[in-house]
DNA sequence: TCAATGGTTAGCTATATGGCTAAATAGCTA
DNA sequence: TAGCTATTTAGCCATATAGCTAACCATTGA
């Protein structure tokens, strides 16, 4: 809890990690699929993909030979908004975090 | 524009940097008085601050021989914010943009 | 069991990052 | 001008990052 958004906010200093989280916004997708949307190679979409699932921002399934990816958004969300709640609070608001500390956020 | 929040999130990535930009929500600091709260050099203090101030989320101030930094929540809240828009809109409200624009922002 | 497909892991290279010390700059004050 | 404080710039070093190719699992289907 303490440091531990560290690996959130260092999986997105990537461009192409945000761009995936970007594109799952829309739902699940497959590995090669998201592959296939960069000019990158598949192992360095696969790379990618593992530091955004260590940081916890998303999440896979395995169906027959493939892996679905989706996106992690309350973990996006608390980690993200959180420190902009610390930093920025005036200027953005979050909305109710669903989760471990949901009963903390009784405030208005 | 297009891909210019690359700096800012490259900025966010380390976790020295993220606390400064929290140290400074309190309000404008000198360069010492930053570096005196952290374990590190000067100099390492004052690199990270011109990192900041590149990818516009802090504005400095010179005062006699002193540099006063404070925060731009501006820059923070949109570039970020609105990436969290982008990814997750559902879990985070952006109170109303100010700057280029504001006039689309009618929302109460 | 073999081959084919979808992904990941290994190993390598080049560049970026972050820390340090020493030296330079900026702005006072004597 | 000299000297003092505040801060940045210049080099240097070690580690991290991101990309690639080649090789290795995993799953399905003949």
């Amino acid at each position: 809890m303490t440091d531990e958004s560290a690996t959130v906010f260092r999986a997105l200093a990537d461009a192409t990690r945000r761009q995936i989280l970007q594109d799952l916004h829309a739902g699940e997708l497959t590995a090669g699929a998201i592959a296939s949307r960069f000019a990158i190679s598949g192992p360095s979409i696969s790379r990618h993909l593992s530091i955004l699932k260590a940081a916890g921002l998303v999440a896979e399934r395995r169906e027959a030979n493939r892996i679905f990816y989706s996106l992690v958004e309350d973990r996006l969300a608390n980690c993200v908004g959180g420190f902009l709640s610390a930093v920025c609070p005036e200027q953005v608001v979050l909305r109710r975090r669903r989760g471990r500390d949901s009963r903390k956020a009784g405030a208005s």
